[in-house]
RNA sequence: CGGGGCAUAGCGCAGCCCGGUAGCGCAUCUGCUUUGGGAGCAGAGGGUCGGGAGUUCGAAUCUCUCUGCCCCGACCA
């Protein structure tokens, strides 16, 4: 591809609004351009390397087994009824109608079509197991997108989905499916983690999600320090403390803590140890107005555990200041769990402090000296908190780390939820009709892309890994247009590289050497070819290589063995 | 959805408070010079100041309204 015949679109300053690094570079290098909220074009260099990701994805599926299917983006909405989640998805699923006023949505995932196809194809046994993908445009209607394609509201995504008629089948797909995950993010060169994970709204049991690690991520990853073990925060089990509970020493004591508003203030104003003051969350219950959630002053909340338990309303929702005072008679400051007239659950860690500090349920009042059975009776216990560096690691080796990560992959067993609710079953040997057990395998193929720039970029662009770089090579001519030798030079070089095959770029614009260095780093093409006068005599060229930085000659004769 | 911010040339911004001929840098085009790391000089083109309504002799500027974009949103219990 010559310069002058292409759309490079590279731009010198950042626009004002991308905030992440990988979306600055996009844009700069030229790969998207925004065209409304959540939605982008791709430009020519950033399809092509969105192409390459989306091929090493469908050459891994297709060795792991699964066949490529397209489905429809627009769905029919009765299919959403059928499976339940025209009630259950919420805003992010966008609903239209067409001219005859029959309403359909813009998919979010294939779930229901994808049943409602098996089930209609599939009728024996003999047929399965069965896995299929495709790779197609995804609409989610997200509250909030930002960082560019990493959360966008239209996206490439690859899905996958499997049938079986047994669990033992599904497990043994679910774990070809992992391996694969792992070849691909291997073969895109990612630094990458397979992580435990929460089944959220798809529904299902086992899931692991695939994280590539990068501070601008939008998820904690915990780690053990010491083996493999490895969690979404969603999913992180915070043991309960080791070692019986303290006896209570002190008694209990109301003292006046005015204007003492957050858990830092309080432990502030008493001297003691954050660590030895509970606070009072209350959020709606199922069957109850609220329910009191106890915890750690020092720890968060962890809303999808919250959200598991059978006594709290889903979604998860925090009670009102309205529904506190109803509740509790006081402010939300100064709520505690000593005799509380509402459902309490506290946290391990909470109920493992004695002689510990909480709110008096009383404006402006606490208790010190509060244990718990002596001043406080009725109560469960569940693990409810977020877990923090430093933690017991849930597998027994270890303490955990904490990492941002950005979710690329996720694969789930969804069991019979989907082919249940649409029928999906076939006639076993024994001639029976049996329901289908599934499982569902996704990755953001456009998400990937901005997820390698976060972890591949220095202060002059984008460090492509070589097996999605947009080019292989770029020709970088210095004064073509005054030099005939270069000019030569570059012409045949250019057509010895396009005759071997190889994706070269070449530069024939009338530019300073300047201006098109800064290009093709921000562009981040991993190997710079330059050629010029300096180096004819001796028959060489210069060759840069964009991710180490290292500069060397090379004589032109061998020119292939770049690319060996 | 709630809170905050922004909207002026392709991009980045100033002008607005205090109403009076629409500006700067980069980019683009032309010419000359320059040529191994985002060049210099001279000139040129490019704007319904996000849309609508109002106040005024006069609105980018003041008022109202709509739209779009960006940021933040248990951490207080």
């Amino acid at each position: 591809m010559r310069t002058s015949q292409y759309l490079l679109s590279t731009l010198k300053e950042t626009p004002a609004s991308a905030e992440v690094i990988s979306h600055q570079l996009m844009l700069r290098a030229g790969l998207v351009r925004n065209i409304a909220s959540g939605l982008y074009t791709w430009l020519p260099t950033g399809l092509k390397v969105l192409k390459k990701v989306e091929n090493i994805v469908r050459e891994e599926m297709q060795r792991a087994g699964a066949i490529e299917v397209l489905m429809p983006m627009v769905q029919p909405a009765d299919l959403w009824e059928e499976s339940g989640r025209w009630q259950d998805y919420g805003p992010e699923l966008l609903r239209l109608k067409d001219r005859h006023q029959r309403p359909f949505v813009l998919g979010p995932t294939h779930e229901e079509v994808i049943t409602k196809l098996v089930s209609n194809e599939i009728s024996s046994y003999k047929q399965l197991p069965l896995n299929l993908f495709q790779i197609q445009n995804k609409f989610r209607d997200e509250i909030r997108p930002r960082f560019g394609v990493m959360r966008s509201r239209e996206f490439l995504m690859k899905d996958a989905y499997s049938f079986h008629l047994t669990a033992e089948c599904l497990d043994e797909t679910y774990q070809k499916m992992f391996t694969a995950y792992c070849r691909i993010f291997e073969r895109l060169g990612l630094n990458y983690r397979p992580v435990l994970a929460d089944t959220g709204s798809i529904g299902g049991e086992t899931s692991h999600e695939f994280h590539v690690l990068a501070d601008s991520g939008e998820d904690d990853i915990a780690f053990s320090d010491s083996s493999d073990y490895a969690a979404n925060i969603e999913k992180a089990e915070a043991l309960a403390p080791q070692g019986e509970r303290l006896s209570a020493k002190q008694s209990l004591n109301k003292v006046s803590t005015p204007n003492v508003k957050t858990i830092n203030d309080l432990a502030q104003f008493l001297s003691v140890e954050i660590t030895k003051t509970v606070k009072t969350l209350l959020v709606v219950g199922s069957k109850t107005p609220v329910v009191a959630l106890v915890l750690r002053g020092d720890h968060q909340l962890n809303e999808i555990k919250a959200e598991h338990l059978p006594q709290i309303a889903t979604p998860l929702t925090f009670a009102s200041d309205e529904e506190i005072f109803t509740a509790v008679n006081c402010k939300a400051g100064s709520i505690g769990p000593v005799n509380l007239p509402i459902e309490v659950i506290i946290d391990r860690s909470a109920a493992h402090l004695a002689d510990f500090v909480c709110g008096a349920n009383d404006d402006n009042f606490h208790f010190t000296g509060v244990n718990w059975d002596r001043d406080c009776k009725d109560y469960s216990v569940a693990d409810i908190r977020n877990v923090v560096a430093g933690d017991p690691s849930p597998c027994g080796q270890g303490k955990l780390e904490i990492k941002r990560g950005i979710e690329v992959g996720h694969i789930f067993q969804l069991g019979e939820k989907y082919a249940q609710a649409m029928n999906c079953a076939v006639l076993t040997e024994q001639g029976k009709n049996k329901i289908l057990t599934m499982g569902c395998y996704g990755i953001g193929v456009s998400r990937i892309v901005a997820a390698a720039i976060e972890q591949n970029h220095d202060k002059y662009g984008i460090k492509w890994p070589a097996a999605i770089a947009p080019f292989q090579a770029v020709i970088v001519p210095m004064n073509m247009h005054k030099s005939s030798r270069v000019k030569e030079t570059a012409n045949n070089i250019y057509k010895q590289l396009q005759e071997a095959g190889i994706d070269v770029l070449f530069d024939d614009r009338k530019e300073r050497p300047g201006v098109m260095f800064a290009d093709h780093e921000l562009i981040g093409t991993p190997i710079l070819l330059i050629i010029g006068e300096r180096n004819l005599d001796a028959q060489q060229i210069e060759i840069k290589n964009r991710i180490s930085g290292e500069k060397s000659l090379l004589d032109i004769k061998n020119i292939m063995s770049l690319f060996e």
